[in-house]
DNA sequence: TTGAAACTGTACCGCTCAGTTCGGTACTAT
DNA sequence: ATAGTACCGAACTGAGCGGTACAGTTTCAA
């Protein structure tokens, strides 16, 4: 809730790599939207979060819906990063995979993790390519890493898929991770997991898949 | 997007039984509701689709959110009727199993469905109490009927759980279950799953789940 | 026939909110 | 000095929408 922005470099066309006002505004945006979402939160609020005027912000970013975008991408850029440096090690896919774990609960499970997907699930409508690129930002970058990941584990004879392709392992591997508890988080915004929760829950996941795909040795 | 209208009996207090104008509005309610969301929809729009003058509207339903409030709780009534009637039958539990997955994704993956979920999470803020309601209507029965069903083929020896719960177990299978493809087309409204999809998912889910507690027979 | 209740249609109120306008200020470059 | 740029602050516009008021119409039971 309180860290900094992060922008894609240069994601669609031309951006010029935003001023030092433009970053206040998009931080002051970033956390009211997270926290009313796109209807709920007002011009007003953001400009007061900022501490800048209104003329300001309208300087720098045309309306409301192009804000918002902005305030999305650089969120799904944001969250995009964290999995990709785990690296394979021949013989550790079971503490392999319980990272992953791990990692990606801690980011689908945290205070904005749920408030982005809450965000892009409710306005998906209004932005069609919003919602392309919440998934290609979050899940399916997860997905490649571990098709990956499954894939050496394989050659290593760590693991045997049997029918299964690496990519489809990959997707029930993924899946079974957040299914569960970001639907119930989402659907109960009170309430917040314990990190014992979460490390319980990927417990269960890992040895479940390894139950079906690891090697008896 | 054009079946009826369930009503739970008498949910929360004394709630008369609806009056044919009443469900006419609510019936017209519905269809905006999930076309449109809560802050997208306008009373006028219910009032015109439902052929209805505003004064009726407002004589049946004290005011905007409590309309909403009665088309999610009727919606996700009439959602949780069907996975009960599944029956246990010894040495059958890849067929059960198969049977329970492919009518979870049905109704998961509809329109109206993923319609439901989406105003849910997008409202739940507003509407704390929605968000336990729709979670208790779908997620939380069917992980019920499904640790029932476990439970009892254990007990015939048809699966072999280990350390785990048939109520851990459960959550496991129906969240995988839903997971991967439920997330996807929340996010990506314009697309609609192929039925064959659909089955190729839950035969997915299922190997897998099989493959860890199947007995090998 | 009568009278209450439910319903219609429309005008209207009050408010919120996105976006504009404009006079004025501070800083920088030339 | 001058001109240009970025910003402030505050008032304003205009539209949309939830909800109300009210006069007239239909329905139906006694």
């Amino acid at each position: 809730m309180t860290d900094s922005i992060a922008v894609p470099s240069s994601a669609f066309g031309a951006e010029r790599p935003l001023g030092a006002k433009a970053m206040t505004v998009l931080k002051a945006a970033r956390k009211v939207f997270l926290a009313h979402g796109f209807a709920g939160a007002t011009t007003d609020m953001i400009q007061r979060e900022a501490g800048v005027s209104k003329s300001t912000v309208y300087a720098h970013f045309a309306n409301k819906e192009i804000l918002f975008s902005a305030v999305v991408q650089s969120e799904c850029f944001a969250t995009s990063i964290n999995i990709r440096n785990i690296q394979f090690v021949p013989g550790k896919i079971r503490e392999i995979l319980h990272e992953i774990a791990d990692n990606y609960l801690q980011i689908v499970l945290s205070k904005s993790g749920l408030a982005l997907a809450r965000m892009v699930i409710a306005e998906v409508e209004r932005f069609p390519n919003l919602g392309k690129t919440f998934y290609e930002a979050g899940p399916k970058p997860c997905v490649s890493q571990v098709k990956e990941l499954l894939f050496l584990a394989q050659q290593a004879g760590d693991i045997e898929l049997g029918e299964l392709t690496a990519e489809e392992a990959a997707r029930v591997f993924v899946g079974s991770i957040r299914s569960e508890p970001q639907l119930y988080y989402l659907t109960h915004p009170e309430e917040t997991p314990t990190k014992a929760q979460k490390q319980q829950w990927s417990k269960l996941i890992v040895d479940t898949f390894l139950r079906s795909y690891g090697k008896t040795d």
